[in-house]
DNA sequence: CTTGACCTTCCCGCAACTGGAACCACCATG
DNA sequence: CATGGTGGTTCCAGTTGCGGGAAGGTCAAG
């Protein structure tokens, strides 16, 4: 399997998936003629990959998957850190943006939003918001 | 007024005021020494930018709601604009999250946690997921 | 005079790619 | 056989918003 193939299955770009190679997440073989000759189970790494990336996990989260993954003598505990401590972070992220949304939703609302200059929000932003 | 004191008085790094000047977002004076010699008003900027940072807006959008700050023919409208595009960023930012959070704490909830290989999460992960 | 705290510039590094340039490899067609 | 188009390869630079650290100049105190 080409680059283009492996792209097109796994729903990574190919600057993706050479990025991955790069980084030593996958390591295809190569061909005669220099190109990437992907495998079936290099394929299956980068849809991990990709199927993880896109519940957030940052690419060394990624790579600890993949290893604990391939190891038969797992213990499931250690996958549930990774994901847990991982879900806690998601969790600090989102109590952030709402707190972010609360005051910057309430500035919206108040400001008249027309063709004259007065304008909460920039007097907000101004404040000095000492405690 | 020395960058160590405006950094103090503003709650930003040093660093991270010689960058807004790197960048342009201001332009404090110098001493005959070669030193940073800032004002009030760049003082007022800064804590201007540190509290539309808190409220995530990107240095870009700091950039523009400077200069609406500093022009009195502003309409409150465009300030408005900006305000209201970050909040729809933040409604998209927070919905993701919510969407892998979900997934993410269903995975961790069921699995055991314990000294087995078997588990869900990483069979979740290694499933095709094909539509 | 020396010490230490402060300031300066500069350059590298982070995460996780993305875009682009310059250059091969392959296949099909005229 | 030349040519064109598509797809592969490498490497370099840029993105965002800084932080770390080196190498060196300045200033006030003891």
């Amino acid at each position: 399997m080409n680059i283009g193939n492996v792209a097109e299955r796994s729903g990574l770009p190919p600057k993706t998936i050479r990025y991955y190679e790069d980084i030593g997440l996958i390591m295809p073989q190569r061909s005669a003629n220099g190109y990437r000759a992907f495998g079936e189970s290099d394929l299956h790494k980068l849809t991990f990959i990709a199927r993880a990336r896109a519940l957030g996990f940052t690419i060394d989260d990624c790579r600890t998957l993949l290893g604990l993954y391939a190891d038969d003598n797992r213990e499931s505990g250690q996958v549930k850190a990774v994901a847990k401590g991982h879900l806690d972070a998601i969790d600090e992220k989102i109590a952030q943006l709402q707190s972010m949304r609360a005051t910057l939703s309430r500035l919206v609302t108040c400001c008249a939003g027309d063709d004259r200059p007065d304008c909460p929000i920039l007097d907000d932003l101004a404040a000095a918001h000492l405690p």
